[in-house]
DNA sequence: CTTGAATCTGACATTGACGTCACATTCTAC
DNA sequence: GTAGAATGTGACGTCAATGTCAGATTCAAG
């Protein structure tokens, strides 16, 4: 597929998806033209790729991370690095104080929702990883 | 106690103090002289900042929300506004999504921690909120 | 072949929470 | 009072992911 479906398939911009490319994140082979032509696999690996994002990983670290996980067809491509393996604990700690927070700074809202609206909205108390 | 002070007990830099008070999170008395004077709240305010922060609030939203908050010393200030609180509902549907995000990315981690080092070292199992 | 849609590259702008530096002023200890 | 530490303000830099725009090229359909 090319970049425009792609795209529309991850809800991420193609802008976003070129500087993934950049980033050595994601590989796409080329038309004969230039084009981008990405494998189905993409989809997926756009979508990890953002779940690292969003918990706050850079690209540098995700680059060198990626390798390492298992993919959808089969294991792991790489083990990771002694160094890496110190950062990637380093990044751990800091996940685990951003949940921490992350589940406090929740109650808080929720509070303030409670508060303010005189009881419970919709489905402001099942607190677990509604999506 | 001064901004020195402050930042020492915080671990916050002194530009971060300053520029809460920019962004109405944090007040001060003045000296004669103009320096800041910081009451021993200030110390748990700026936690409390922190901790929005980390969970990906930006100023303005914590500038609502601050007055909202019951604090240290009594009940809350202020009730949210409407319009406070659908935006609010926003942000508690991205911070599940970021929990979630998190949680995966932290299993993620482990797996490769793991992978790499043979087992678990110390505590990769522990998955429940230490800091 | 032509035309309009899609894509390419490259450059510059943006955003937000800071770091950093310069220079002026105030505070504290002597 | 004076020196040195602390603080004040203001301006500019940074960083990373992404938006945006321009101009060129390619693709797909008639």
């Amino acid at each position: 597929m090319r970049i425009g479906e792609l795209s529309r398939r991850t809800g991420v911009s193609e802008r976003s998806l070129r500087y993934y490319e950049t980033q050595g994140l994601l590989t796409a082979e080329r038309t004969p033209g230039g084009h981008r032509e990405y494998a189905d696999s993409a989809v997926d690996r756009v979508a990890r790729i953002q779940e690292l994002y969003t918990a706050g990983l850079c690209s540098s670290k995700i680059a060198q991370l990626l390798p390492c996980m298992r993919d959808a067809d089969g294991g792991p491509a790489a083990t990771a690095s002694a160094r890496l393996i110190t950062d990637l604990a380093v990044e751990r700690e800091r996940i685990n104080r951003q949940i921490h927070d992350l589940l406090r700074s929740r109650d808080v809202l929720d509070e303030v929702i409670i508060a303010a609206s005189g009881r419970p909205r919709s489905s402001v108390n099942q607190s677990k990883d509604q999506r």
